[in-house]
DNA sequence: AACCTGACTTCGG
DNA sequence: TCCGAAGCCAGGT
């Protein structure tokens, strides 16, 4: 599907989050292109997640922890992360200094519209 | 076709 | 450090 120049950024990034790592929903964006954008990275996990097969769980809040609320996905989300080797306390947080992912920006500085 | 909303962050005072 | 306002923009109503 065509989707927006911006959309497609924040898509690849996402699904460069490797498995047992996190990011935060204003790292995806800064990455995309545009460190403001948090919410934009909202809208493209609520409304893609599915189609795009993305691996949404790992993306959090900026303080670490899972935004989603219990009963409507914290629960799922947390499983998830759990599954993958990620730990995630009694109150939904994880440690970003051990798992939050940092690669390098200018690596996708470069990329325009990556596979 | 306006208007509202959202799994958020950053900014300026 | 704390807090309100601004920034972002596609989808759903």
């Amino acid at each position: 599907m065509t989707h927006h120049p911006f959309t497609r950024r924040i898509i690849e990034v996402i699904r460069r989050i490797p498995r047992g790592r996190v990011a935060t929903y204003g790292g995806v964006a800064r990455l995309a292109g545009n460190a403001r954008a948090a919410r934009q990275v909202t809208r493209v996990l609520h409304t893609l997640s599915q189609k795009e097969g993305l691996p949404w769980q790992r993306v959090i809040n900026r303080e670490g922890r899972i935004s989603l609320r219990p009963g409507a996905g914290y629960e799922t989300q947390r499983r998830a992360l759990q599954a993958e080797g990620v730990h995630v306390d009694d109150t939904g947080r994880v440690n970003l200094e051990e798992y939050l992912w940092t690669p390098n920006p200018a690596h996708f500085a470069l990329e325009d519209d990556a596979e």
